[in-house]
DNA sequence: AAGAGTAACTTGATTGATTCAAGAAAATGA
DNA sequence: TCATTTTCTTGAATCAATCAAGTTACTCTT
C-alpha cells in the first residue's frame, strides 16, 4: 500500500490515489469531484492535502503547464513526458527515450546541479489538428 | 522597433520592453515595479495587457515553471531552455544543443503535431547547494 | 496641422485556484 | 481501550490574473 511511505491510511488518500490513478492530468477540481462520486461529502481543503502529501512522498507527480492549473498523476518513476495540446489542453504520455534520469544534460549549467529533465511538448492533438486543418 | 509587429508604439509597451530585457525571467509584480520607477505611476492593467500583447506579437516570451507564476524575457527564437533552482527558484538560461524547433522530436506521439519542445531542468543554483551541502 | 477612428490605458471590481487557521475527528501504537 | 498525533472539516483569506466600462492618446487620413 502507502503505507511505505510512512502515511496513514485513510478513505480520502485511498479515494484520491484511485482517483488520480483512474483520471491521469485530471485537475485538483476534477479529482475533488470524483473523490466525492466516492466517498460523498469530502472537503476541497482535505483533497489538497492529500494531493501535497502523496506528492510530496513521491506517490504522485504533479504537473502543471504554462497556463493551466496544477494537474496530477500516478505514473512516477519512470521518467516519461508530456505532450500538451495548445487548442484544448489535453495532455497525454510520452515515454522517454534515455529512461533515466536526467534524460538530458544542459551545456553550460552555471554550476547548477541538476536532477531532472522536465520536458514539454507544445502542439495539437489529433482531433484539434484535423480540425483546424480542414 | 516593436512597430513591426503592428502594435502602437506607447510609453507603457516601451517601458515593459525595456524592463524585460534589463531584468530577464522577472515576474509580472516585479515589472510592474520597475516600470514604475520608470514612468511614474502605471496601472498593472497595463502591464497586464501589455506582456500579453508582446508575448502574443512574438517579442517576449512567457515561462511558468510548476508552482511559480508567469515570467517573462526577452529572448526569443532562439530555442533556448531553462533551468531552475528546486530551493530558491532562481532561472537561468540552458543553450539548446540542437538549435532548431522542436529540439526533439517525441517518440509515441499519439498522433499529436508538435511544434515545440520545452525543457526545464530542475535542480539546485550554485548558491543553494553550496549551502545545503556543507 | 487637425480630426476621426481605434487601440491602449485607468479605475475598480471580480474571479478562481490555492493556502491559512483553529477546532473536531480518526488512525496508529501501547 | 486509551492517549497521542496526524488528518479532516469548516470558514476565511490571499494573490495572481481577468473582466468591464469609460477615458486617453496614438495613427492615419485629409
Amino acid at each position: 500500500m502507502l503505507r511505505g511511505a510512512d502515511l496513514r491510511v485513510t478513505r480520502p488518500r485511498l479515494a484520491v490515489l484511485t482517483a488520480v490513478h483512474d483520471h491521469p492530468h485530471a485537475d485538483t477540481d476534477s479529482l475533488i469531484g470524483v473523490v466525492r462520486e466516492d466517498l460523498g461529502e469530502v472537503s476541497h481543503q482535505a483533497v489538497y492535502d492529500v494531493l501535497r502529501a502523496l506528492t510530496t512522498a513521491g506517490l504522485l507527480r504533479r504537473i502543471q503547464p504554462s497556463g493551466s492549473v496544477a494537474r496530477y498523476e500516478s505514473r512516477v518513476g519512470d521518467n516519461h513526458h508530456h505532450v500538451v495540446c495548445r487548442s484544448c489542453g489535453v495532455i497525454a504520455d510520452v515515454d522517454c527515450a534515455v529512461g533515466h534520469v536526467p534524460c538530458l544534460t544542459a551545456s553550460g549549467d552555471h554550476g547548477f546541479v541538476i536532477d531532472e529533465a522536465e520536458v514539454t511538448y507544445w502542439g495539437l492533438c489529433p482531433d484539434c489538428s484535423t480540425t483546424s486543418t480542414s
